[in-house]
DNA sequence: CGCGGTGTTGAGACCTGTCAAGACGTGTGG
DNA sequence: CCACACGTCTTGACAGGTCTCAACACCGCG
């Protein structure tokens, strides 16, 4: 069920058994949504993290104008709110941004794992930052980099997460997002997102369609974005 | 020395003497860097964390473009890159803002604090999922809202985080950025960020003269940005 | 069949950027 | 003491990217 969590964590890490084998153990239960619900609330006190094992989340923050932004998108294999284990009260909103399934990390247990295990301890302390290297990777983008190069970029990191749980294969991956939802992550208006897309479709560097994104000339395509991968720490680690 | 950052921290959670003898000597050495220095290169290989005792940093994205763009800026107290002690290797640099003195952290030494003292631990890993919530703030403000309302949360941010360590007194704290280090941090261009400011001092809420920030009204101008100081997770906590 | 969600298009407004020039203060060297 | 350079702040005119508002097309689904 934690197979994607998994794959994500053994590319970083070697693994030992006892060590996959209380991974494994952590969840303590698991749930399907449907899309567009609001799983947890910003202040809400915690005392579990919700593990992805399907579907997309996203972290929103909403403004008093009703306008909505998202901080990062999550990817089957992530853990949404793993800070929360440290914070108790989150900052921001994890909504489904698709149909998903998640599994409920108690905090308890994540106690116990990092009690015994310091080195799954660290790995999670690690995995925390590199949240944190998103964050700024897209703060970046909505602050300094234009619309066009935002929106490839984005096509990009979603690409290059989702290979390493095995989600994308030859640049085309599922693609649950709207427009809309494309616009709250990107700090844009629909219409401008949908006037963008078709700038870049006209490129032939990549295309949407039917729920999809197929990448057709991938270094094209992060050239234009300027993408490069570091900030996503997926190289191995040694801890 | 760190005396600064123990305030953070006891703000947060209380500290035995124990801890806060090894919190002493964390630091190796202590050095002082003129304003408008690269401290650390992104990708660079580290082996310390810089701790800041006096005066400001940034995080800085640098675009292909030559544009600039800070995700966070660090005050005296903060650790600048705590998280280099999981990730190794960063994705952005660290720059100084202003004369600074910056003591310097052992990895080494934060691999024995951790090994010896879990609730230490546990606080450091604290601290650096509070940047990551500022970093969301940011990105936020700078995806979803005006300059005007930016710039005032700002002012805004950098008042509730320097009350913590002693450094604003009735609204009123020194102020090293320039117009031009205001445009990196809030995604603008030096000529707008003059302009919102000229129209931010025209309501009377906070001025900047002479290198300080007077806030004049404070719960006018916190009105005006919207600002909610949640994020900074300044409350004290149970760990 | 009608409805809601999604995608598309057009016209015009507005916020912010660009480029250029000048004012002002400070420090430095002659 | 002056001359000058430099960083910083300010202002103006104009351009351009993005937003707003509105309307319509398309499609799956009840």
């Amino acid at each position: 069920m934690i197979e994607a969590h998994l794959m994500r964590l053994r590319r970083l890490f070697p693994l030992n058994e006892a060590e996959e084998g209380v991974l494994r153990g952590l969840p303590s239960d698991s749930r399907r949504i449907p899309a567009r619900r609001t799983l947890v609330h910003e202040h809400d006190l915690l005392d579990h993290s919700l593990l992805l094992t399907r579907g997309w989340l996203g972290r929103a923050k909403d403004a008093g104008s009703g306008k909505r932004q998202l901080t990062e998108v999550h990817l089957p294999g992530d853990f949404a709110d793993l800070h929360s284990f440290t914070l108790k009260r989150l900052d921001h909103k994890i909504v489904t941004l698709s149909d998903v399934t998640v599994a409920r990390v108690p905090h308890a247990r994540l106690e116990e794992l990092t009690a015994d295990h310091p080195r799954l301890a660290r790995i999670y302390w690690f995995l925390t930052n590199v949240d944190a290297a998103v964050h700024r990777q897209w703060a970046f983008l909505l602050g300094s980099v234009s619309a066009r190069q935002r929106l490839a970029h984005l096509l990009c990191e979603f690409h290059t997460r989702l290979d390493v749980v095995g989600l994308s294969r030859n640049g085309i991956y599922d693609f649950p997002l709207t427009q809309d939802d494309l616009a709250t992550c990107l700090g844009l208006t629909p219409v401008h997102v949908n006037r963008t897309l078709q700038e870049i479709r006209k490129t032939g560097f990549v295309e949407i369609r039917d729920r999809q994104v197929r990448i057709h000339d991938w270094p094209a395509l992060a050239k234009l974005a300027d993408f490069h991968p570091e900030y996503l720490y997926q190289q191995p680690s040694v801890l």
